[in-house]
DNA sequence: GAGGTTGTCTACCGATCGGTAGATGGTCGA
DNA sequence: TCGACCATCTACCGATCGGTAGACAACCTC
């Protein structure tokens, strides 16, 4: 009867359990998978997170930590509008390429409900409000196109997880696309679309 | 003990289930709940599609059938570039705002792997092919940025689709956003984003 | 109007799910 | 050293899931 201790386990199960609620989503992984891939009883999970739902909650918080974390630490010594894009996309597709099961966590966030996703978003709530700061500074200066920075923010969120998470569709629409090469390629494709969301109309 | 008749209910059965798969994913959504949705008894449904699977399968396919008539229509009788970018992504928001769950399920069939999204995508080859030749075509005479024309239709499907799905997160991150009005305002934006991704860097 | 076909039902099954109860052993401080 | 606590386990429960068996009624055909 090992004892790996408290902390140490609970991340374990936390980081097993965002890559299978990832996988099959919240309803389709159950917590003798969750378990079991941990090397525990089912009910030694239960000792951690007394339900299900509790599971998700510190799943959801621990995603937003690890996002804030990895953008946060991106956008350090990055001062152009440019600079920090890319910074940052180039952060997030690190974090995917590491642990792909990550971004369809936070994709089944969002289908779970605003509730489910308020989680993920509370901690980075700064970093929102930081970056709509920042694009309505560049608006006004000219430097990026005019628009609702809000919803300019929204787009870039689904272009980039959108590429991260629709393989399948990749795999249909584009044909063979496997590996680290292929997430390379998005990632360029991605700061092209980018780059065309951000610049002014005309051209420079 | 009404008899709908077979293929009526049959359709019936299939609408709903595509709603319940959309909102609830496949492994959340059960076939009680359809039925019942539908005025029926699980095993009545059972006795249409003889297993879960086969109504997935099914649906998938009226899915993929169901957007290839809708894309098909917009089509018709456009000819620029533009007229028929913006044609098609009007066609699927209107379809988007008449049946919610639609986009939603399409995603889910991504989600489910590459083997069920080719049960929607294979009804819509014929489109995606002409997409693919008309995108080249435009960036062989300069009128669209040039780039992997397959890439960008992957990238135009990703910002579409995550527009219609992740309302959540749109809530979330913009704040209240609810009915027509917010939805016109997407379908803006995407546009926008789609007008960004097609023209070439130099402006015109 | 008899008989097959089609559609819908009741009744039930085994598996699995999330969750409870409680025993047991290991660790550590008083 | 001894008792409290922490971590893990075995055993089990009720609900729900997808699916089977089969009765039965409405309809169509001849």
């Amino acid at each position: 009867m090992p004892r790996t201790g408290g902390e140490e386990r609970r991340i374990a199960i936390i980081e097993e359990a965002i890559r299978r609620f990832g996988r099959d989503g919240y309803a389709g992984a159950s917590l003798e998978q969750i378990a079991s891939a941990v090397g525990v009883r089912k009910q030694t999970l239960l000792y951690y997170f007394p339900t299900k739902e509790a599971l998700l909650e510190a799943c959801l918080a621990a995603a937003g930590e690890q996002l804030a974390r990895t953008i946060g630490k991106a956008l350090e010594g990055r001062e152009t509008y440019w600079e920090r894009a890319e910074a940052v996309i180039h952060s997030v597709f690190q974090l995917a390429e590491a642990w792909p099961e990550f971004p369809m966590f936070i994709r089944e966030a969002g289908r779970l409900g605003p509730d489910a996703f308020a989680h993920v978003a509370g901690v980075l709530e700064p970093l929102r409000q930081r970056a709509i700061d920042f694009l309505q500074a560049g608006m006004d200066n000219g430097e990026i196109r005019k628009q609702d920075p809000a919803l300019l923010l929204f787009t870039l969120y689904t272009g980039v997880v959108g590429s991260l998470t629709e393989a399948s569709v990749l795999n249909v629409v584009v044909g063979a696309d496997k590996g680290r090469a292929s997430l390379k390629r998005r990632e360029r494709e991605v700061l092209a679309f980018v780059r065309g969301a951000l610049q002014p109309p005309t051209g420079e």
